[in-house]
DNA sequence: GCTGCTAACTAAATCGTTACAGCTCAATGG
DNA sequence: CCATTGAGCTGTAACGATTTAGTTAGCAGC
């Protein structure tokens, strides 16, 4: 027995005195040759093990792949362990196994220069939540399709939720209770990295378009309403929307004497405000008597715990299919923004 | 102007006037050229807005693609959402990065019949934790390497952890406190779906090699030593890892009358553990007063809150790393297990 | 019997690279 | 001065499919 090189399309052809033309069709198009042949081919293949047409050649005749990369902003390792980053990616799996499409995970600190891998073989590319300043994108090819969410590329449709309204709605909430000191917990505003109080004069991100400046524009809009100096408004920082990293920033806030405490925290995700309530807890402060406690997303775990997290839901499984069917051509390309939903937990009743 | 169609490295070696060998061993083998040439060449591809060899073309020509597929056993809505499945894929993904490979995300679900789109084309299959029952791995290219994660698969290497003794440790363990009434939460033990209490005689999975059934053999032999009547331990089964699933499960054996309800749960994971534990808070049991809880996993969940939950730590992240490696190659393809750690909480002290 | 049409199939041209064998020419060694 | 080397480059055959433009054969219609 000959060391037997993989089988082709070529040696069923051959064995069977046929074209290759016709066993291609016979895989591809069963209405172009006679149900009778076709059957033969396929019992055939099955003879030889031959497991249907190399992905690899069709792809370079085809030009296509039926693979969708995911690029996300962050690590994969993070991405993967982020509740709303996870929601995401349910909802571009969900569609794109429905339409025997794979999907491709690539994290923007990975394509610093170039594309690794079969990374540029995708189809199409969706992107999740850049910094407007990252221009990560060069290296994509600039042919193929690309859907931005949470954040903006020119000329290209990106998927978004009213971040502004919703954070209004929940902070206008809060607010409609007495709250002497309130506070915000920001993700990632500051132009350079920091972790922790804000200074009043402190450099933000400038651009409007970042999600996070939207968030903070909405609070500031309840807070200005309410009769409350924005500007004199504590702020923190965190880095990374991790217990790892938000914790020491909380801790330290809650240590605060009890007269420089908030007695409000809004906060820009639901991580963050878990944590929040987590450290409270652990420290011996009731939520919601001593100290109020708004999220935003509405992951699956602040609703498991007592207290229930007041929050702002929004539909990240649908944001993840919305994306997939545009990439996919299912949809019309275009910009879109989701409504959202203030859901009334007991952190901040 | 032409409607310009791609530009390929034919064209370059052209307006160049070298050979196209010469032009691909300057984006691939910089040291057989000299570097002078070698500059020309990239400086013209600038020009031109040629990316570099486009990577279908070179996969069917080299026979690798540099992605390399991760197959989960269940839908990927509910893998990216498990934390340990989550912390496998950190772990993949950062050995996959580090030597420019990329990650397909995969669900043995979608591979009943046939690789769907790109799949087929992987340099590799690390395939986590399937059933020994689904011989789903069938559509797979025989010829590619494969690594089993938490199952086996005949004739292949794969990558555990001592499930039996670190079982045996902790339940071990949590019986050296005087316990009246031990019981068991199970993860998909039965042959047949089932959500709830197992009666005695039911069918249990008969292959040894789930590490589901390892688990529970180490739970038998310390509750056997403890003089415990192993046959007499009630056991429950929930179908899925998640809240929504074991949540009504625990809540029905949380809600028995004070003498049959269990002081001591032995929980196949963590997050079975956990949600125990958030339905015994609320209904006012205390923990471990009134109910003993252990877990499995070591997720970073049980560790943030009070009561921190008694488990067995087993690194996931190392597991994925490993299989990675042997993935690439880089390190030897062999089976192995890997040491887990009894980490005391206060669920279980 | 001729035209026209359709179903069923084939031949050959790509798709864009990389690998391999060879070729040329200047430098080296004896 | 000739043989040997090696650096640097070229030509071309794969890689394994899909697609386009035919070619046949069979049959219906007039």
């Amino acid at each position: 027995m000959p060391p037997s090189r993989r089988i082709t399309l070529k040696d069923l052809a051959r064995e069977l005195g046929v074209s290759t033309a016709t066993v291609s069709n016979a895989f591809n198009r069963p209405d172009q040759l006679s149900p009778n042949l076709r059957e033969r081919i396929l019992g055939e293949a099955r003879r030889l093990g031959y497991r249907g047409p190399d992905a690899k050649a069709r792809s370079l005749r085809t030009g296509r792949t039926r693979i969708i990369a995911v690029v996300l902003a962050e690590s994969l390792t993070y991405s993967i362990n982020d509740a709303v980053a996870s929601e995401l990616l349910s909802g571009i799996a969900e569609v794109l196994d429905a339409h025997g499409h794979t999907l491709l995970l690539l994290s923007a600190r990975q394509m610093q220069n170039q594309l690794p891998g079969g990374a540029s073989m995708a189809d199409g590319y969706i992107v999740y939540g850049l910094m407007p300043s990252q221009d990560l994108l060069e290296p994509l090819p600039p042919q193929s399709p690309l859907v931005a969410v949470d954040f903006d590329v020119e000329g290209r449709p990106s998927i978004h939720v009213d971040d502004e309204p919703a954070c209004y709605a929940i902070a206008r909430h809060a607010l409609s209770r007495t709250t002497r000191r309130p506070g915000i917990i920001n993700l990632r505003l500051t132009a350079e990295p920091c972790n922790g109080p804000i200074a009043p004069g402190r450099r933000l991100l400038s651009a409007d378009q970042t999600i996070t400046r939207s968030r903070l524009s909405g609070f500031y809009r309840a807070l200005d309403e309410a009769g409350h100096d924005t500007a004199a408004v504590p702020m923190w920082n965190v880095e990374e929307n991790t217990y790892e990293v938000c914790a020491p920033v909380i801790a330290a806030l809650l240590d605060l004497p009890d007269d420089e405490r908030p007695d409000l925290l809004l906060c820009m995700s639901d991580r963050i405000a878990l944590t929040a309530l987590t450290l409270a807890e652990r420290r011996g402060l009731r939520v919601p008597e001593d100290l109020r406690i708004t999220g935003f997303d509405g992951i699956a775990e602040g609703q498991y715990r007592a207290p229930r997290l007041t929050t702002v839901r929004q539909d990240s499984v649908e944001k993840g299919r919305i994306a997939a069917r545009m990439i996919l051509g299912l949809d019309e390309p275009r910009s879109q923004t989701l409504a959202t939903e203030l859901w009334l937990g007991d952190s901040c009743p």
